[in-house]
DNA sequence: AGCTGTCATGTTACAACATATCATTTGCGG
DNA sequence: CCGCAAATGATATGTTGTAACATGACAGCT
């Protein structure tokens, strides 16, 4: 059983957890996610399934699926990108803070990190300073990647 | 003259200063942006052209327009609502902090902050620690506004 | 005035991203 | 095995954004 095989088991227990169903069609999906280093769109994830599984995934479906699983919390959507990737905890098990994400606006690499809460604390504070509330502390920021910081000096 | 003219005004100088022309279109495009409180999509600042001036304006000279004046720091892309808003401080002289945008996903409306330097440098240490590099500063965070807020209670 | 170069705008076509709607199939509890 | 709900299929359409090439406007020169 090799390393995405072992995330999609877990995922797998985790949905039936939750009274949910992780179908064949989910885990195609989520398996290109996985076994992606950079996030990708909707429609890379058409091709994906349609080269790797020998039937045409309809880009209606795989829309349907990324809903699902960004509800079940096994993928994060990055606005910034108009991508997707999969969390990156799928395996830990344990409860985890609300991620911020590292996209590489030259290759699509993301980094999912955990900011300190105190300087999450700071920004909520700048937030409400503003007359705003966030309704999510997920960020997302513009970076390039150690690989193509290096590719551009 | 009103206050979106005077705003137009300082932005006319400005364009002159650096050796471009602030056009007919442009400024329509811009005084769109301005007078309205919340971000735009292109589309509806097409919309707005072509029912203030009376001639269809295409969709993409508004995006070249949006590019223009995006370059001309007169207005702000925010890639989390595909929208664009006019610069806060078109009208101030001095130079600028990069900002950083609080987008209410109800309404649209924005708000342009800037956050604590010591924060930011937070931010920009906990991106380097995990081997990426932050390219801006131009923060974008889903938020509710107190309007928003108000009516949800 | 006529020429020419440059920037701005117009026009058409299409690529990429996303949702709506209704039909059909599948899995599962009674 | 029946019937319901969930999942998927199929088709259409809406939204956002770019590419490529044509036309227009204007400034500076001769």
């Amino acid at each position: 059983m090799n390393h995405v095989e072992k995330i999609i088991g877990h995922a797998e227990q985790q949905c039936k957890a939750h009274g949910v169903r992780l179908t064949e069609k989910r885990k195609q999906v989520l398996a290109g996610l996985i076994q992606s280093d950079k996030a990708l769109s909707a429609y890379e994830l058409v091709d994906f399934c349609t080269r790797h599984y020998g039937q045409t995934m309809p880009a209606m479906s795989v829309y349907r699926i990324l809903e699902f699983l960004e509800h079940e919390q096994l993928v994060h959507k990055l606005s910034l990108a108009n991508k997707y990737v999969a969390c990156a905890h799928i395996s830990c098990g344990h409860a985890h803070t609300v991620p911020q994400f590292l996209i590489c606006r030259q290759c699509s690499k993301v980094k999912e990190i955990s900011i300190q809460p105190a300087t999450i604390a700071e920004l909520r504070e700048s937030v409400n300073e503003a007359g705003f509330k966030l309704v999510t502390t997920q960020l997302e920021m513009n970076c390039l990647c150690e690989g193509c910081v290096a590719q551009a000096a």
